[in-house]
RNA sequence: GGGCACGUAGCUCAGUGGGAGAGCGCUGCCUUCACACGGCAGAGGUCAGAGGUUCGAUACCUCUCGUGCCCA
């Protein structure tokens, strides 16, 4: 066999697996290939998109996944591609565009598109070539795009049959509007975030004070008084508000029908100071008269709950602002033209100069942002195309409920299903270009007819607008596989098996694939969501650029290569939490490649040279009764570790499978197998070395499969040195998934091992104690209730303790200058003599003794001085205290030890 | 305001009705024939706090405090 290089190198073999893999058609599958069909469709990233670290796990888990079933025998396909996104992807052309000076409108909506795609074809979709750095085995043949024909189509009949079904109408209603997207938005692509905002508390004015009765005008100073006589004297009705310039557009005062304070002034007019209009007290249920003064100014054109109000008391709908959110005329010709911010501040301080303002606080509440941009959002009635989603989340409910689809961890159900409960009609009518143009036409005379087919009659014009991104990805499930042609695809792999995916994009996407999948084809789209956390920095903070936490994927798999880079975020991903990660955590599982490899690189470099193993097949192992005690430990090691792995893949518990096999290769093969198979590999006898080399062998195999999904890379390149294969078609990648026969399970060795390994351990740490070199060879005599075992293994024991020999027997004699090994199962007797320099070890411990001592002197001169401990912060002062303790202790100790040693210099 | 998690070593996190653990970091020793990307040994914890259930609680229950997320 050929000796590896020392240190395992990813950069020097990943790219050329890659390629071999990929060449090899192994990525590739077909729907009549053989084995049980298991099927999953990536979240497909933003055309537009950079791999960042949430890509990296959400990718990493789902090639795990699909490796595994593939080395399972199943017909696993994992199915590429990319979303056209529409907003985000408009936004980077339209961005170019300015930097040349120009815009959309000026280039035209056909020059515009094409800009779109040619900008496409040369750079978007690099994401996932990134994904092939990380080890990604997805079908690259079966690449799709949300926008490519296919897809259109698919969207196209979908929008129509929801039409047809009243499922989808075109309505005026309040929607989210983004000032800077010029675009409507639905409810989920909003963020809540709680700001402090300023809560300007004003008076409407009576527009005649004369028709309020007149004991209640009299009571107007009164401080439970209903009325409130502003600054200027004049006498009204006090309203609040966060966004003063929605005043501009107030149609109405609601008070609570129960409210006595306002009983008088229901039904009156109040005068809007800025515009030549009067408008009514209106009392409604939904008016809390507990927050403020109990009276709400009511805006029906930009807030829902105004607008629901508006509607029962059929008052009027002014709309204020044009799609940049810049006031119109409407507002009159003193705040026209202003932003709706600019105006805030502006009609604040209008009100105080009428004498109409009453106060301004401090006032915490949840602000909406566009999840795009981050601009505040402006709710806005609008005309806009919606789907009903009534029936369509029953029917994802209660297939959640019967468990035709289940989420994993199981905590993700619940909130799941609330949301679902209480879900509003989606909006998906979106006022940019970049998208699947919503099939409606006008006719004359108002006709709207939506149709499968473009209509090219005289006087017909499409609707401008394109449909919400997710309106096309939710069908992705089955229009990746020609939906609504019934292609072999489509029979074979659809539903699909698993959908990998992050918790914070159930609402927006999972969600609407149950619904729109099970609606067209009474199916499911997966059988499973397993959802995974958010990656997020060593303290859990999120990774944004302006904190300069952010850690780059690529820049991870450069420097410490893909499997330590997909280690490192699969061992942080227990289930259901967030995951944290930092780079130097990289560079720790990185070790664990290297450590991995040089396991392989003994063990290869030991074989004899017909010893390659030819074959998929595990190499059978004679019965466990003809193996060595080291064997039969390791075996049931392999066999506890293979079930726990199977069962923690199984779970999609990653940090479970990664912490099992981790510690299976690190601390017991590495540390105790390799160690103990040295006595028989470097030792005369030919037959057992060869039964060592064989069952070492057959263990690192086994390791080595297991840890494939996780670790694809080192895991194959050790296999086909171990196998001696060429590659191409013969690889780890499609070698079967081992099984651990239940033989393996021994507690018994593992008992009797146990004893060895506490033997060994007391013994090392004898050594240390007394600095005993590990190269200084010793005897000891050992009394145990082990004593048979003892002596069957006494060469073993003598070779992991680093001893000339080992005696076992019942009891020992009290022997002059001698010592004892403390260990679980008995005691070990040592000889002092010529083992410990006695001399040389009293000059040692002397000189630790004195430094300990002016340690300490120095820490009670400190301590001593009053100055000190007055005036010192406590915890300093603490800190020199602790430290006189530890100081002390540890002279004791040397002391005593000194004190033995002297004893037996006699 | 409603809901859901979480609080264990300096940091990030496992864990279990009966011995308190891992990785990284830290300390000491060791270049011994797979590996210094290593080996051996070691220091370090009131398992957030209080009460309850129990023979026994870090674990189960209740409350308090603190942190995070989602929703309104």
């Amino acid at each position: 066999m050929p000796k590896l290089p020392k240190a395992y190198d990813p950069a020097a073999v990943e790219a050329d697996l890659y390629a071999d893999w990929r060449d090899a058609g192994l990525f590739h599958a077909e729907p009549d290939d053989e084995g049980e069909p298991f099927s999953i469709v990536i979240p497909p990233p933003n055309v537009t998109g950079s791999l960042h670290v949430g890509h990296a796990l959400d990718n990493t888990i789902q090639d795990v996944i699909i490796r595994r079933k593939r080395m399972q025998g199943y017909n696993a396909v994992w199915v590429p591609g990319t979303d056209h996104a529409g907003i985000a992807t408009q936004n980077v052309v339209e961005k170019q565009l300015a930097a040349e000076g120009t815009d959309r409108h000026e280039l035209g909506r056909e020059a515009f598109l094409e800009r779109v795609w040619a900008w496409k074809a040369t750079s978007g979709g690099q994401i996932l070539t990134q994904l092939e750095k990380l080890g990604a085995s997805a079908d690259w043949e079966r690449e799709v795009f949300t926008f490519d024909d296919p897809r259109s189509e698919a969207v196209r009949e979908v929008f129509v049959a929801l039409y047809e079904q009243g499922l989808i109408y075109r309505g005026e209603r309040l929607i989210n509007w983004c000032v800077r997207c010029h675009t409507a938005l639905s409810d989920i692509e909003v963020e809540h975030e709680d700001e402090t905002g300023e809560l300007a508390r004003f008076v409407y004015p009576l527009a005649d004070p004369d028709a309020v009765p007149a004991e209640v005008l009299a009571s107007v100073d009164d401080e439970e008084a209903g009325l409130t006589r502003a600054p200027s004297g004049e006498v009204g009705i006090e309203v609040a508000t966060t966004r003063a310039e929605t005043m501009l557009g107030d149609t109405a005062i609601a008070v609570h029908p129960d409210d006595e304070r306002y009983a008088a002034m229901v039904g009156l007019e109040v005068r809007h100071p800025f515009q030549d209009r009067t408008f009514a007290v209106v009392a409604d249920d939904y008016v809390d008269p507990a927050f403020g003064s109990g009276a709400v100014k009511i805006t029906p054109a930009h807030d829902p709950n105004d607008h629901a109000i508006a509607e029962r008391h059929d008052l009027d709908v002014i709309d204020i602002m044009d799609d940049t959110g810049v006031l119109t005329e409407v507002v009159g010709e003193r705040f026209v033209g202003q932003d709706r911010l600019v105006a805030r501040g502006s009609v604040k301080a209008a009100l105080d100069h009428a004498g109409l303002l009453l106060g301004v606080d401090d006032h915490e509440h949840s602000v909406g942002h566009c999840s795009r941009c981050n601009t505040v959002i402006e709710p806005r009635l609008s005309l806009q195309w919606f789907v009903a989603m009534r029936q369509l989340a029953e029917q994802a409910a209660a297939a959640v409920r019967e468990g035709r689809t289940v989420f994993v961890p199981e905590s993700r159900t619940k909130p799941f299903l609330e949301w679902l409960d209480n879900l509003h009609d989606w909006c998906i009518s979106r006022q940019i270009w970049w998208g699947h143009r919503i099939p409606a036409w006008y006719g004359p005379d108002g006709e709207i007819r939506v149709s499968r087919t473009d209509i090219d009659e005289e006087g017909f014009v499409q609707d401008e607008d394109v449909l919400d991104t997710w309106f096309s990805s939710q069908l992705w499930p089955f229009s990746v596989f020609g939906w609504p042609v019934r292609t072999p695809e489509l029979a074979t792999w659809f539903p699909t098996s698993v959908l990998v995916t992050g918790y914070d994009i159930n609402t927006f996407w999972v969600s609407r694939m149950l619904m729109i999948s099970l609606w067209f084809t009474g199916e499911v789209p997966f059988h499973v969501v397993h959802n995974h956390g958010l990656v997020r920095d060593e303290h859990g903070k999120k990774m944004s650029k302006s904190f300069g936490n952010v850690i780059d994927p690529l820049d991870l798999v450069g420097r410490y290569g893909a499997d330590a880079t997909r280690f490192a975020l699969l061992r942080s991903a227990a289930p259901g939490a967030d995951v944290p990660l930092a780079e130097e955590w990289v560079e720790g599982t990185k070790r664990f490649a290297n450590k991995l490899w040089n396991v392989g690189s003994f063990i290869l470099s030991r074989l004899a040279e017909n010893e390659g193993r030819p074959g998929a097949d595990l190499e059978p192992l004679p019965p466990v009764a003809e193996l060595d005690l080291e064997d039969r430990w390791v075996l049931s090691r392999l066999h506890a570790a293979h079930q726990a792995a199977d069962a923690a893949y199984d779970a999609y518990d990653w940090a479970t499978v990664c912490r099992t096999l981790y510690h299976f290769v690190w601390d017991e093969v590495a540390d105790w197998y390799v160690e103990a198979v040295k006595l028989r590999l470097y030792g005369e006898d030919a037959e057992a070395a060869a039964m060592a080399r064989r069952v070492g062998r057959h263990v690192l195999e086994h390791v080595l499969r297991l840890l494939h999904p996780v670790m694809p890379f080192v895991t194959e390149i050790l296999w086909r040195e171990l196998t001696g294969s060429a590659g191409g078609r013969d690889s780890l990648m499609v070698a079967p998934w081992p099984s651990a026969p239940e033989e393996w399970h021994d507690p018994q060795a593992e008992g009797a091992f146990a004893v060895l390994q506490d033997l060994v351990t007391e013994t090392n740490r004898f050594r240390s104690q007394n600095s005993v070199a590990p190269s200084k060879r010793f005897e000891v005599v050992v009394a145990s209730h082990e004593q048979e075992l003892i002596a069957e293994q006494s060469a073993l024991i003598a070779s992991l303790a680093g001893l000339s020999e080992v005696t076992a027997t019942a009891g020992l004699e009290e022997r002059d200058g001698t010592s004892t090994i403390q260990f679980g199962a008995g005691q070990a007797q040592v000889e002092l003599k010529g083992l410990i320099d006695v001399d040389a070890e009293l000059e040692r411990l002397t000189r630790e003794a004195d430094k300990a001592r002016a340690d300490l002197a120095r820490v009670e001169g400190k301590l001593a001085n009053e100055g000190f401990t007055s005036r010192a912060p406590a915890e300093v002062v603490a800190k020199e205290r602790d430290k006189r303790e530890q100081t002390l202790e540890a002279v004791a100790q040397l002391d005593a030890r000194i004190a033995a040693l002297e004893q037996l210099r006699g």
